[in-house]
DNA sequence: AAATAGATTAGAATAATTCTAAAGAGGGAA
DNA sequence: TTCCCTCTTTAGAATTATTCTAATCTATTT
């Protein structure tokens, strides 16, 4: 991805515009692989884990980016959050997929009604098997 | 909730109904407040630490029992699931409420064309705020 | 260019969760 | 009922993902 826009999509949420915001912005949005933050820093070596984790915190603050735990490693995989969308985990090999071909506005107006909270946003984990999986 | 039935959810299940299992189980079918495994050994001290995370995997595994993962405050916080249903999370509060009123066929519906993949289950978090809240 | 609020860093600290290995107990078989 | 075997429980140690500290650096505003 370009720099110039890059470095918009942090200074519109608030957010300055590191060196190293860049780089990592960056890999979220050119990378599929929900990655944890130690994979992060596996391929971005000369950015401190320290760093890493403060930078995710403050993306998922803005809603850039998304958490999703998988509750299978014990640890939590980030998500580019471009286009709101949900996630379908193959629970054999814990592979996320991305989707959204799904319309959330009446799950909206329900959590609405059943709750009384004005609704901001939502976090959608859908398992499934492989239907040639033996059981 | 009787012994008698309790036994059958765990034995139905394929777990050796132990006294543990049985309390613990009870314990989550009788208290709305979705623990964490700690909160849960503050209430059941004779139980110890290893044996409430050693139950709620297994109650997990089985499909009884589910994970939330608010992602506020580091812990795993668990939540009986008799009934499937779906979590409606005050963004201020960390407050968690269980909802139904949603058919999540449809959903699974898209999940299944999305993926390829026979769905088995699903997990749903909705995030509001209320609405008299600044801003 | 200077000022400053906020960001980065290495390393230490924290704490949720898992592991170990020894002792105990369900539940099927006879 | 009693035996037996497999699975469960336990205390405490170990692990490890994440957070904290406090010193240094830098993006942005004036």
């Amino acid at each position: 991805m370009t720099e110039p826009l890059l470095r918009d999509i942090l200074q519109n949420h608030g957010l300055k515009a590191t060196s190293q915001r860049l780089t990592i912005l960056d890999y979220l949005m050119t990378h599929e692989t929900h990655p944890t933050a130690e994979m992060i820093h596996a391929d971005l070596t000369t950015i401190s884990l320290a760093t890493i984790y403060n930078t995710l915190e403050k993306l998922v603050d803005v809603g850039i980016v998304i958490v999703i735990d998988t509750q299978k490693d014990g640890k939590r995989h980030y998500d580019f959050y471009g286009e709101p969308h949900y996630h379908i985990i193959n629970s054999r090999t814990n592979e996320i997929i991305d989707a959204d071909n799904f319309d959330v506005k009446p799950l909206f107006e329900a959590a609405r009604q059943a709750s009384g909270l004005n609704i901001t946003g939502f976090h959608i984990e859908i398992y499934g098997v492989d239907p040639d999986d033996a059981k």
